[in-house]
DNA sequence: TCCCAGGCGAAAG
DNA sequence: CTTTCGCATGGG
């Protein structure tokens, strides 16, 4: 089934921008797991990878456009948003170079668990802890010859030990997920109901829960609950917002995130992946370079 | 062998 | 308030 996109839209850059960790590209099509649905798809059509349509398959329930609209965020008026978030000379680069760049609408739930294993480790990393999360603890699921699994339900990472969380290469983290599970699973953490409170009060919410901190909490505020003013200070946005912008020069995390919402306004949340992407490609050229040396 | 990776919690200054 | 350290694991 296919669909016309919304322009700009990027698809190579939105899946692999860092945001979720579960796509694969396989010969020119991307598959996941998304939702409980197993997801094939590619752009096709328009110049540059920009615009065209999406080409996509789903299973088991079959041709869920309502699915990827919602995912994808078509509902986002991407060039008003570009529009109010290209402040300076610095961004105007990063939106430039990855136009076409689309925040997901991602499970909360999935959100959560990935990014309490984004801890001190890295894209790679967490994509194969997630996989093999999923592979113990989720059901299979196939598409166009493509195997994987869903990702686990929160009670099926509750209902068992610490030790069989960690033994998916966790680590330090898997007693964090262990007590996250067992607060969504019995009802006393509702991600859902987050979604329908103000950016503060859902902060507050996560923060509660150990192994949780500002920067995970901004990015499940961000990629999965709506809060697209969320600004989360990694040490990728630490160190491009001290190099760049002279009022982040020396500063701290929090004051990194106040200037941003003062700056970037509403949608600081696209600006920052926007500038994370940026400053992520060219620091790996980078150390490419200062290894072949 | 050493360093780094989408951090966080705890302890100490 | 800030700084420092340990924390498991995998890849370069």
């Amino acid at each position: 089934m296919k669909i016309s996109l919304p322009q700009p839209f990027n698809l190579k850059h939105t899946l692999e921008c860092g945001q979720a960790f579960r796509w694969r590209l396989v010969e020119g099509w991307y598959f996941a797991a998304v939702r409980g649905q197993a997801i094939k798809c590619r752009q096709v059509g328009g110049a540059g990878n920009i615009g065209g349509e999406l080409e996509f398959f789903t299973a088991p329930e079959p041709d869920n456009a309502e699915l990827i609209r919602d995912y994808f965020r078509f509902d986002d008026d991407l060039p008003a948003i570009l529009r109010e978030i290209d402040k300076d000379d610095y961004i105007h680069g990063a939106i430039e170079k990855y136009k076409g760049l689309r925040l997901l609408r991602q499970e909360p739930w999935e959100c959560l668990i990935s990014y309490i294993c984004s801890a001190a480790s890295s894209v790679r990393k967490i994509g194969q802890d997630v996989d093999r999360l999923s592979a113990a603890f989720g059901w299979e699921l196939c598409i166009g010859g493509y195997a994987t699994h869903s990702f686990p339900a929160p009670e099926a990472l509750a209902g068992g030990r610490t030790m069989e969380i960690c033994k998916c290469g966790i680590g330090f983290r898997s007693g964090y997920i262990h007590e996250a599970a067992k607060a969504v699973a019995s009802g006393r953490l509702d991600l859902e109901s987050l979604q329908r409170k103000k950016y503060e009060d859902a902060k507050r919410e996560l923060l509660e829960y150990k192994g949780i901190g500002e920067k995970i909490a901004d990015c499940v505020l961000l990629f999965s609950l709506d809060k697209l003013e969320s600004f989360p200070v990694d040490r990728w946005i630490r160190r491009a917002m001290q190099g760049n912008y002279a009022e982040c020069r020396d500063a701290s995390d929090r004051k990194i995130r106040a200037f941003a919402a003062k700056h970037f306004g509403r949608y600081a949340g696209y600006a920052q992946e926007y500038i994370y992407q940026y400053v992520r490609g060219t620091n790996q050229q980078k150390r490419h370079y200062i290894v072949r040396r």
